[in-house]
RNA sequence: GGCGCGUUCGUCUAGUGGUCCAGGACGCCGCCCUCUCAAGGCGGAGAUCACGGGUUCGACCCCCGUACGCGCUACCA
């Protein structure tokens, strides 16, 4: 059997695409469930779209995300080079076997004739409008004295009418179309790039792949690859076109949006744990009940007939479940190191904080964040001494007898020797039962002196963790604040 | 406009002719647990399976049509 090849080829944006982290993830899951080799394409045949960093942006987010790919620009491999711009040569060479062979022809049309044509053709209110194959009919002579005159000129593909252009995709089954509705489409522009569709089939038979799974607005163009398959009397890949994501209003997923770039969701403070399952779980499914899935069950899981039709809606609330969910099962050791990276770039970066105190920091918050970043934003307290009060709190819970009730328990604080936990918890009881109240009065009144808020981990860890004597300073704090 | 693809709770989805007056998850609501907030447990609301015709003893599942949505329709990918 022919080894398994599959290819994630984006073009050079800037950016990786939410969309096309998925596109990429499924090639690398059916690769590696496959035993087969995932390749990292550039189709970087637009010149007049190059952007500067582009390919470094796209390889650094892909390995973010763990998405090591066997071949690419720079993982080497057999069948390189891995940058279409860098192999107009190839390309060059087989437009000219097409033209060798009648499939493909020069055009000298100029922009101005195309755009007439097109303006008459919708004048005319033609089905749709397609090149007249106008520059098919020239003949030897004349093609030989325009190009020996320098004329600009491109090669397009010349498509045969009334010809039923049958291919079958994995997720779709069998899809057809009428040959009379498939443009002469131009293979090499006038600045001797190929187009896409050139390329792709030209590198997808030279790189030898044996699936081409790509997103589904290319759908509607897998014909024009299809007859050049058959124009080079090759073997067709295996098509499978993914269902698009999409935004909230059901369009293609797109930048006015929203995020659609995997760097805004890294920089946001998504695991990529989180969003790898997350994307994975839009438009494919195991068929069974579980959700939670690390890559390598991914991989286990993975098949492309399980893949749904339908665009799926990119949705938020999920992702920032699943985010939570993967930091909640996620040991305490890789958080600390995400932390400390976090911590860095916050306001406490200076602060002289052992792993020993965030690893507890982290124990009693990891079941009340849903990200990292929340480790620090939502308990300042463990950074710092509260520089103010949750007013709604204190109009609760900070009652004109609660100055001498906490005044009290920091009497039996004060006595404790090195406390443990319990050992705050009992001195606490005990405080409440000299004063004949309820712990409830002393508890949250105590959390708001020491934290400023009325929510957190459990009261007694949180002490414990400050300390006696931070304890006991910011209650001091307090009731010289609140009275 | 043409061509193609799609259409099950708000969202992601299960479902391949009877076990579905449709199951799970997120979100939402309620209860329990409880020193708060979470997490967890339990329960609830939420889909006339886009609509209309067939086929069949029987259709979410098969066929046809319609509607709607999306994609493509470039010397962009």
């Amino acid at each position: 059997m022919k080894e398994t090849r599959v290819r994630f080829a984006p073009s050079p944006t800037g950016y990786l695409h939410v969309g096309g982290l998925r596109t990429a993830l499924y090639n690398y899951l059916f690769a590696k469930k496959n035993n087969g080799r995932f390749i990292l394409r550039i189709e970087d045949t637009d010149r007049s779209r190059f952007v500067e960093g582009a390919v470094e942006n796209l390889i650094a987010a892909l390995k973010w995300a763990g998405l090591e790919f066997d071949e690419g620009p720079d993982a080497g491999g057999n069948y390189g080079p891995y940058m279409q711009s860098k192999r107009l040569e190839i390309y060059k060479k087989y437009s000219n076997e097409l033209i060798a062979n009648g499939n493909g022809y020069y055009c000298f049309c100029t922009p101005e004739r195309l755009k007439e044509l097109r303006d008459e053709q919708e004048k005319q209110k033609l089905p749709q409008a397609k090149y007249d194959k106008h520059c098919l009919n020239l003949s030897k002579q004349e093609i030989e004295e325009n190009l020996k005159i320098g004329i600009p000129y491109v090669i397009r593909l010349n498509v045969r009418p009334n010809q039923r252009i049958i291919f079958d995709d994995i997720i779709r089954d069998r899809v057809e179309f009428d040959s009379n509705n498939v443009d002469d489409q131009v293979l090499i522009k006038s600045d001797s790039y190929p187009t896409y569709h050139l390329a792709n089939v030209v590198d997808d038979h030279l790189m030898e792949v044996s699936h081409v799974i790509r997103g589904e607005e290319w759908l509607s163009s897998t014909p024009k690859h299809v007859l050049l398959y058959d124009a080079f009397g090759w073997e067709r890949p295996k098509f499978a076109h993914l269902p698009l994501l999409l935004n909230p209003d059901k369009s293609k997923l797109s930048k006015r949006q929203g995020d659609v770039a995997v760097e805004d969701y890294r920089d946001k403070g998504y695991l990529k744990e989180a969003l790898i399952n997350f994307v994975a779980l839009l438009g494919w499914n195991a068929g069974d009940d579980k959700e939670f899935y690390y890559l390598n069950e991914l991989i286990e899981k993975f098949s492309l007939e399980r893949v749904n039709k339908a665009g799926a809606v990119f949705d938020l609330q999920k992702l920032n479940w699943l985010n939570a969910e993967h930091l909640r099962k996620m040991n305490n050791q890789s958080i600390l190191l995400l932390l400390r990276q976090e911590i860095l770039n916050s306001q406490f970066a200076t602060l002289n904080l052992t792993d020993d105190y965030l690893l507890k920091v982290i124990e009693a918050m990891k079941e009340r964040v849903s990200f990292i970043k929340e480790f620090i934003t939502t308990c300042q307290y463990f950074y710092t001494s509260p520089i103010e009060y949750e007013q709604k709190s204190v109009d609760k819970n900070w009652k004109p007898e609660t100055t001498q009730q906490i005044n009290h328990l920091r009497g039996r604080f004060t006595s404790l020797d090195s406390p443990k936990k319990e050992d705050f918890e009992s001195a606490l009881e005990m405080s409440a039962e000299e004063l004949g109240i309820g712990k409830g009065m002393l508890i949250h009144p105590l959390r708001l002196a020491v934290s400023g808020q009325s929510t957190g981990p459990g009261m007694f860890d949180l002490l414990f963790l400050l300390g006696k004597e931070e304890v006991i300073k910011r209650i001091d704090k307090a009731i010289s604040i609140l009275g």
